[in-house]
RNA sequence: GUGGGUAUAGUCAAGAGGUUAAGACGGCGGGUUGUGGCUCCGCUAUGCGUGGGUUCGAAUCCCACUAUCCACCCCA
């Protein structure tokens, strides 16, 4: 047990770390071109916000939450998504009084108390953006475009982004009514999930992976067929500007977000690589959500990306990560004299910036050659008696095998 | 929360009741005393997830537990 990461938690071995670094340079360098500043909110929010931000009858509220009482009597919740913590800050900071909008990312872990599988743990790690303050749907376009261009960037090319609109609060209701009035007479031929979902989430129903419940929702009332004029509009804005951008997507009516404050827009762009959790990168638009946390009524659009599922599916596609370089110089020494003289050479060679190593296990002259293969170093600096008496340096080359005398103090000249 | 699969060295992996648990990779060392990547040799699990049970005898059969993987649900 003191040996085991908890269940649905994984370490970042260096082995891997490296990828990691890879896409958060690429990701924060994207970001930068869109104009978005990286926020970083804290780890824990007091509960209340993600009951209110994430919704009440969500799953994540209801059973996915870390939270537990700190020493004051405080209920904290470890963040179990990205969006609710940055509009608290956005409303604490009353960032809505600058010129908007306001466009923000961030790289976080977040905590979901949920059964592991493929693409699903319970520390996770995701990115996001969000835009605040305009309806425009230009903003709905930038924000899909900076996730499309980020997975195109790295090298992932079997995602499909669906797009959607789940209304607002004046229509949403109109056909949730219809929906269910629809439903309701086949209410007990659906399967028992669905029955649940009649009264919890009943636009699920129609996303169901059973052929028997797909039958019997063909037919069923859609929600792009009972957008209000406001949202039907915006839907149209939204396919026009990615047009104009270029970016491919294919409507898919039966979207629904998981997170209760979506509105208008629903997006995800989704792979069928990493089994079945294949969402890499969903969002929308959440016109009510900063309102709802007590700031003034704001529009607001982002998405969430699963870095995890990211890296899995660059996987997947065969992308090939750059491995970090080897280092510039390894340092053989052979006896106590040389090891002196090596230490104060490895120590100056450092702090000219030279990435340099050199065996700390008493390794022989053959297997401190073999560390520094290993290692990829560039070239190995040789230190015996020989060298120490005649002041001067053997040098190996190691990838064209030539060794040359350099003497002591134009050392640095070749490394 | 529900269902299914799997658990043998650092890693991959043979083994399917019977003397000292294959092999490969990796690691460490060596091939005459100061030179790597190739090659050759040696070493590297008193123990087969944990705890019970069956048996003269179990890594191999049974039970429980735990861990892990996958799927449902849900989501990133």
């Amino acid at each position: 047990m003191l040996t085991h990461a908890p269940k649905g938690t994984k370490d970042v071995m260096p082995d891997q770390a490296y990828k990691w670094q890879y896409i958060e340079k690429k990701f924060a360098e994207i970001c930068a071109g869109y104009g978005f500043q990286e926020i970083r909110t804290p780890v824990f929010e007091h509960t209340e916000l993600f009951q209110r931000g994430v919704g009440e009858t969500t799953d994540i509220v209801q059973k996915e939450m870390y939270t537990f009482k700190d020493l004051g009597n405080r209920s904290i919740t470890l963040r179990p998504e990205g969006t609710s913590p940055v509009v608290r800050a956005y409303c604490e900071h009353k960032v809505y009084a600058e010129p908007q909008p306001t466009k923000l990312y961030y790289n976080i872990p977040c905590f979901r108390y949920e059964k592991p599988q493929s693409g699903r743990l319970r520390a996770f790690h995701q990115y996001g953006v969000e835009t605040f303050g305009t309806m425009n749907m230009m903003a709905d376009a930038e924000i899909i475009a900076i996730g499309y261009d980020f997975i195109n960037e790295m090298g992932i090319t079997d995602v499909e982004l669906q797009i959607n609109s789940v209304g607002c609060p004046k229509c949403r209701p109109v056909h949730r009514d219809a929906l269910k009035a629809f439903l309701k007479p086949k209410y007990n031929e659906f399967c028992t999930t669905c029955q649940d979902r009649f009264n919890t989430n009943p636009m699920r129903i129609l996303d169901c992976k059973s052929p028997i419940d797909q039958e019997l929702v063909k037919d069923a009332p859609m929600m792009l067929d009972y957008l209000c004029d406001e949202c039907k509009e915006a839907f149209e804005d939204l396919k026009k500007n990615l047009d104009s951008l270029g970016i491919e997507y294919v409507i898919n009516p039966k979207i629904v977000r998981g997170l209760d404050y979506y509105t208008k827009t629903a997006f995800e762009f989704i792979t069928n690589k990493i089994g079945a959790q294949g969402t890499v990168c969903g969002g929308g638009r959440y016109d009510g959500l900063v309102e709802e946390i007590g700031g003034p009524s704001t529009p607001g659009v982002g998405w969430g990306m699963g870095k995890e599922r990211i890296l899995m599916t660059m996987e997947a596609c065969g992308v090939e990560i750059p491995q970090p370089a080897g280092i510039d110089a390894f340092i053989a020494f052979i006896g106590d004299e040389a090891q002196a003289a090596a230490l104060k050479l490895m120590s100056n060679l450092r702090r000219d910036g030279k990435s340099v190593q050199m065996d700390v296990m008493g390794r022989n002259i053959k297997n401190q050659f073999k560390l520094a293969d290993r290692l990829g170093a560039k070239k190995t600096i040789v230190i015996g008696d020989n060298e120490l008496a005649e002041n001067k340096f053997a040098v190996k080359d190691m990838i064209t095998s030539e060794q040359v005398e350099v003497p002591m103090e134009e050392i640095k000249n070749v490394i």
